[in-house]
RNA sequence: CGGGACUUAGCUCAGCCUGGUAGAGCAUCUGCUUUGGGAGCAGAGGGCCGCAUGUUCGAAUCAUGUAGUCCCGACCA
């Protein structure tokens, strides 16, 4: 490919609003263009790299015995009602009509859509399991789009979907795309983080993130130092230290004006951590509006999805203070001391609380705070569990090793999902005694596009990205300096031979000054540049350099198709 | 959905405070010169100053509204 032919156009400057080193290059060096908040259009660089990356997954979910499917992206809703997922995802689902005013989504996965598939073609035990993917554009309506290619609205997702007979096949299988995953990852140069992460509303058993550790990262990861222990903050559980000390009587103390536990333990000189903090919320629990109050230990923050998946709720709000006074709670002084759980108030203890004595707590009277209040004695809830968030510096869940916390970018998901789909959509088989089953799924999921993003991030320097070989968009970037005819000439002949011996050569033919075609490889990433002029070809010579290099190498012309071969092992 | 900022040439931005009809650098086109890390000179093209309404003799500039974009947070099967 001459660059004088390509459809590319290189930036000097950063357009306003890029941030991210993934979202600066891509866009300095032509691959993408951004044509709407969260959509972008993938220019030829940028494609060829997207195409690779697909090559290096599809051959890893062949491995493992997938098969290559394509699913719809505009569905009808009542699939979606089918599964529940019409009412219970929220305005991030596209949907509309069509030309008959028929209601319709855009997928934003397609659980149903390959559940629909499945049930159609499944009837026999003797069929299971297997598994499908496919390459498929994803719309997620998001609320807010952001970091280049990280977070976007529209987006090719490498998604597969395992059937199994039992739990113990599921698992095993697994097992199997785990693995895969690794190497995939392994091949564009990354090496994840896994971390147990959360299953969320829609059910599931198991479920792991595969992360890229970077400090730009959106989501939050918490980790032991020694590897023992890692999961997304959203779930990450922790030990909570308590040293046990015998109850001593309530005491009423009066704590004017004193409402945050940074005050009150200040002024009553008491460690935040025998304090109790009472976080409240408000939400939608068996159909009635709720209040939730959440006892924790001072020092620590909720834990909001750790509450919601124990509550099973889909969201939760803070609450209004004229709803909390309506329960005989006091905005400031609250505390679950002398509250009763009613229909719609459940009052949940953090482990922190109900396993620590005589914290400071409200006392649901303006300007007055307790000491000592003890859980059991002062006031009980059988919603006991873990609802604190876990950060740096907790004990892991066993006690041995220090937490830390690190941002990362989701790059990979696999997921238990159980029957969930299957169940709610009739897809079902017969066992050998005749019995209808339901096959048990497992979901797995990569975005192709994130991907590319994730690689700039884990691999670039100052100038540019720097591509690993699996998905460079060309093996070798040969580059003419100068336009002296036998230096054209030299570059032509160049460009053939490598040609023939299965190179994607990008040879920058265009008439330009040195500086701005090393400029725009180290835009372009090429594992191996070549640059050709008057001065060392008169020796037969030319300059060798690869990217990640900083300093060339001068070797004759004729050993560079060699080179080449052993660089790329071909 | 909250909080903040921005919107002027293809890109990055100045001009706005103090109203008088549009600027720079880069990019593009022409010519000359130059040729090893985004050169120089001369010339040319390119603008509903996001949009709407208002104030004014006159609005890129002031006011109100609205849309888009970005950042932080919420949300994220």
């Amino acid at each position: 490919m001459r660059v004088t032919q390509s459809v590319v156009k290189t930036l000097r400057e950063a357009p306003a609003g890029a941030e991210l080193p993934s979202h600066i290059f891509l866009l300095r060096g032509g691959y993408v263009k951004q044509l709407a908040s969260g959509l972008y259009s993938i220019m030829p660089f940028g494609k060829r790299i997207l195409q690779k990356i697909e090559v290096v997954i599809r051959e890893e979910m062949n491995r493992i015995d997938g098969q290559e499917v394509e699913l719809p992206l505009s569905q009808p809703a009542e699939l979606w009602q089918e599964s529940g997922r019409y009412t219970a995802v929220g305005s991030e689902l596209l949907r509309f009509k069509d030309r008959t005013e028929h209601p319709m989504v855009l997928a934003m996965t397609h659980e149903e859509a390959v559940t629909d598939m499945a049930r159609h073609y499944l009837s026999s035990y003797k069929q299971l399991p297997f598994m499908v993917y496919q390459f498929q554009l994803k719309f997620r309506d998001e609320p807010r789009s952001r970091g280049g290619l990280v977070r976007v609205r529209e987006f090719t997702m490498k998604d597969g979907y395992s059937f199994h007979r039992t739990d113990e096949d599921l698992d095993a299988y697994y097992q199997r795309v785990y693995t895969a995953y690794e190497r995939i990852f392994q091949r564009v140069g990354i090496r994840p983080v896994v971390v147990k992460s959360d299953t969320g509303i829609m059910g599931g058993k198991l479920a792991h993130e595969f992360m890229l550790e970077t400090g730009h990262g959106e989501d939050y990861l918490i980790l032991a130092r020694d590897g023992s222990y890692a999961a997304n903050q959203e779930i990450a559980e922790f030990h909570r230290e308590t040293v046990p000390e015998s109850p001593l009587p309530v005491e009423k103390v009066a704590t004017p004006g004193y409402k945050t536990i940074e005050d009150v333990s200040g002024f009553l000189s008491v460690d935040a951590k025998k304090t109790m903090k009472v976080v409240l919320y408000e939400t939608e629990h068996a159909k009635r509006k709720t209040l939730v109050m959440v006892a924790l230990r001072g020092d620590l923050e909720a834990g909001e999805i750790k509450i919601r998946n124990y509550l099973k709720v889909p969201w939760l709000l803070p609450a209004q203070d004229d709803f909390i006074r309506s329960f005989g709670i006091v905005p400031g002084y609250a505390s679950p001391v002398g509250i009763a759980e009613r229909s719609d108030l459940l009052i949940l203890s953090d482990l922190s609380i109900a396993e620590g004595n005589n914290f400071v707590a409200g006392a649901n009277e303006e300007g007055f705070h307790l000491r000592h209040v003890n859980f059991r004695r002062d006031f009980q809830t059988p919603h006991c569990g873990d609802f604190a968030k876990a950060v740096s510096g907790h004990k892991s869940p066993d006690g041995k090793a220090e937490l830390h916390a690190v941002r990362g970018i989701e790059i990979g998901n696999i997921f238990k999902l159980g029957t969930k789909f299957s169940e709610s959509m009739n897809c079902a088989y017969l066992d050998e005694s005749g019995q209808h089953k339901i096959p048990i799924m497992g979901c797995y999921g990569i975005g192709v596009g994130r991907l590319m993003a994730a690689v700039v991030e884990n691999s670039h320097d100052d100038f540019g990205p720097i591509w690993p070989e699996e998905i460079t968009p060309f093996h070798v970037h040969l580059v003419a300096i100068g336009k002296e005819p036998e230096v054209v000439e030299a570059c032509e002949k160049l460009q053939a031979e490598w040609d023939a011996a299965g190179f994607e050569v990008l040879f920058d033919d265009r008439d330009e000054r040195p500086g701005v075609k090393f400029k725009d490889a180290d835009l372009w990433g090429v594992p191996v540049r070549v640059a050709v002029g008057k001065k060392t070809l008169a020796e037969g010579c030319v300059e060798w350099k690869l990217r990640k290099d900083k300093e060339h190498t001068v070797v004759p012309l004729s050993s560079t198709s060699d080179r080449l071969k052993s660089h790329y092992r071909k």
